[in-house]
DNA sequence: ATACAACTTAAAGTCAGGTTTAAGTCAAGA
DNA sequence: TCTTGACTTAAACCTGACTTTAAGTTGTAT
């Protein structure tokens, strides 16, 4: 089965002038063309635009995205760097999912807050609340303000 | 105690400029000026930019922060508005969370792919490979691969 | 009083990651 | 064969989030 580039898009939602520029940039070199010039997607090309994908979420720039898609043209002699780079990018997403939970605790923290003026009709109710009257799970949080740091 | 924009900046290892960008973006109204117009932070400031840090963290675009903190500056009347930011922003990075826990099953695949190529001297391995070698935890991702999407 | 580092602003510049435009080509159906 | 929608490219444009520059001011230390 091949695809051009319009119906390619649509599969996977993105605009047809992202994967131009995608191609432009150098992350598509495995794409063929008809003899007029037309990109024809193959369907194991799905699992290539999902690497892609998948770096691109880590925050990798395209140009480093394109190193590692040129790596993997160049064939079993960059299989250690291959391999690095993915260990690398691993760590990467593990420290990120680490920051996104400390954020989720601090807007947690705050949803509590909220509430909790809500429910008085003023955020003032948090000038007369003492630490017992904060769920234990937030103390951290009164801590590190404290250090007004 | 009080702060001029580099010693803040300092502090929350930022570059003076950005400081002064968010400033002018309308971020940081609560900040006070010296007789001659310099900035001074104070010490309660801190706990401003670490919610302004947090939203950012969300990937809450700077207009869209700036909205919050001129609600803050509100007063009580928009205490509702701020907790339903708060709440959508917290499920937006549950689902970041979710997102970047499937990218990293993806690296741990990529990892598990790379280090038995490297092992073998050849990605070709994989060719010769039957699903009940490759560690059950990733199975999913070879289903998804053999659907062509 | 003077020097000097650090502050001020407005405006221009930078960068990534696309999107849009313009001018032209391809390919499938009537 | 002709029309038409989708394709092609190069180049210009856009947005967000800063950063840099230029010209001028503030405030502390000598």
């Amino acid at each position: 089965m091949l695809y051009t580039v319009g119906e390619m898009a649509k599969i996977l939602n993105i605009a047809p002038s992202t994967l131009r520029y995608y191609d432009k940039e150098g992350l598509l070199p495995f794409v063929e063309r008809s003899g007029g010039g037309i990109r024809m997607f193959k369907d194991e090309d799905f699992s290539w635009l999902h690497i892609i994908e998948c770096l691109k979420q880590t925050g990798m720039p395209i140009k480093e995205i394109k190193k590692f898609v040129d790596w993997c043209m160049e064939g079993d002699s960059t299989i250690e760097q291959r391999l690095e780079l993915v260990d690398r990018q691993r760590k990467v997403v593990q420290a990120q999912i680490q920051q996104m939970q400390n954020t989720l605790h601090m807007l947690d923290y705050k949803y509590w807050y909220y509430e909790t003026a809500k429910n008085a009709g003023t955020c003032a109710v948090h000038d007369s609340i003492s630490k017992e009257d904060v769920p234990a799970e937030f103390h951290d949080i009164l801590e590190r303000a404290a250090k007004k740091e």
